[in-house]
DNA sequence: TCTGGGGTCCTAGGACCC
DNA sequence: TCTGGGGTCCTAGGACCC
């Protein structure tokens, strides 16, 4: 039986959605008519692009790439700041949307979303809800959305990716030929910037070249990787809408500093509020973790990493600081670092650990103290009780803090 | 010139065991 | 002295996504 999938990405959603709220506020101007972008902050030294207006996309502006040099391409460019908060509402109202259609909804991105309706038409056509859901988009949550139709998730996104904003695009296997394979290599799902030349080199320069190269020259040259460029070029993808929440697989807090480092004790202040961080997420999702990663990132932008996997797993700040800690002093290089993350790994359930007869949970009073602390800071906010050491890198940490606050 | 932060998955090489 | 192969686990790094 054939799948029914949709794939729905919002239009430029932080730009749109950034311009929808300051229009209810009564700002003057819809952000998307002119040369705008949403960016980070430069004086914390982490000025990227994250999204653009069409406007400033005809200035040659892209995703990702300094604020300095979009600045360069158009000096009347206006620059708008981040607020999850916001963009987190207009996505949860996006998906209330989705719901009147289908159950199986994966939530892919803050601003995708793929829809199974395989068993939920009841008599409809799928491309007939594709422009339900476009329109009701529009209509009641004021931004818009590309929806692309077919019979699975590449196919139904590379679909969505087509001629843009407000469209409904349908690619079944039947039209791969026409519409996907004159494409340039760079289009196709999970190629990306390091991929492109390498594949040019070899002659591949659309995507059916690559669909028409030979699938064992292919995996011999990239490994699995290639089967699955092969798979893709080729429209094939057998993967399943998973709607359920499944717990992550890492939990990760990284910061850019303000200004670069050059000593172990100002590294581990960042580390002592990155793994309050980390740890209070473990605990929130009653996860235990049983590996714990540093980065490092030098002036020069080389990033290092090192790991180590704790004696049993842990959720508790202190073991995963303590760990964390002894890494850094390992591997710190006296160089300048920029940045600096602490992620944990190898996560297991709390309750499935429990019944496990080799692994023991760390010292109850630890756990004791975490857990006074989190429900502090569920109550009163994050900031509210912290450690001494701290304190004095607050400002660094603060804006993502908010993040998780909510 | 300046270059985010959150993730997932894969790979190559080394240690160690039998 | 010189030497196997298979398997597992761990580590560091790198690719990709939004």
């Amino acid at each position: 039986m054939e799948r029914q999938i949709l794939h729905v990405d919002v239009n430029n959603a932080f730009l749109s959605w950034t311009a929808v709220y300051m229009l209810k506020q009564g700002y003057p101007i819809d952000i998307r008519t002119i040369p705008s972008i949403i960016g980070g902050d430069e004086e914390r030294r982490s000025g990227v692009v994250l999204a653009k207006s069409p406007v400033a996309k005809k200035f040659g502006i892209v995703t990702g790439e300094p604020i300095y040099f979009a600045r360069k391409k158009c000096n009347k460019l206006e620059v708008f700041p981040v607020n999850f908060e916001l963009f987190n509402k207009y996505s949860n109202d996006l998906y209330k949307i989705f719901l009147d259609y289908t159950d199986k909804i994966e939530r892919f991105s803050i601003d995708e979303c793929f829809l199974d309706l395989t068993h939920f038409l009841s008599g409809k056509k799928l491309i007939d809800i594709a422009y339900e859901i476009n329109h009701r988009t529009e209509k009641e949550l004021g931004f818009t959305v590309n929806v692309g139709v077919s019979s699975n998730k590449l196919l139904a996104k590379m679909a969505s990716d087509f001629e843009k904003p407000n469209k409904v695009h349908t690619l079944y296997e039947y039209e791969i030929e026409d519409k996907m394979w004159p494409l340039p290599v760079s289009d196709l799902f999970m190629i990306g910037r390091k991929t492109v030349p390498k594949l040019y080199n070899l002659g591949i320069k659309t995507i059916g070249d690559l669909a028409k190269t030979d699938k064992n020259f292919l995996m011999n040259k990239f490994g699995k990787y290639g089967l699955m460029m092969w798979n893709y070029a080729n429209g094939i993808d057998e993967s399943e809408v998973i709607e359920k929440q499944e717990d992550p697989k890492s939990i990760g807090n990284s910061v850019t500093l303000p200004h670069d480092v050059t000593s172990i004790e100002e590294i581990e202040k960042i580390i002592v509020a990155l793994c309050e961080q980390v740890a209070f997420r473990l605990r929130k999702c009653n996860l235990l973790a049983n590996t714990v990663n540093v980065q490092l990132r030098t002036k020069d932008f080389k990033d290092y990493s090192h790991q180590k996997q704790l004696r049993c797993a842990t959720s508790s700040t202190k073991e995963i600081l303590e760990n964390a800690k002894q890494i850094c002093v390992e591997m710190y290089k006296k160089e300048p670092i920029r940045l600096v993350g602490v992620r944990v790994d190898n996560l297991e359930n709390r309750e499935e650990t429990q019944l496990s007869f080799f692994s023991q949970i760390s010292d109850e009073k630890q756990e004791k103290i975490d857990g006074v602390m989190d429900k502090l800071k569920n109550k009163y906010g994050y900031n509210s009780i912290t450690r001494a050491g701290k304190l004095d890198v607050q400002g660094i940490v603060k804006d993502k803090e908010k993040k998780i606050k909510k």
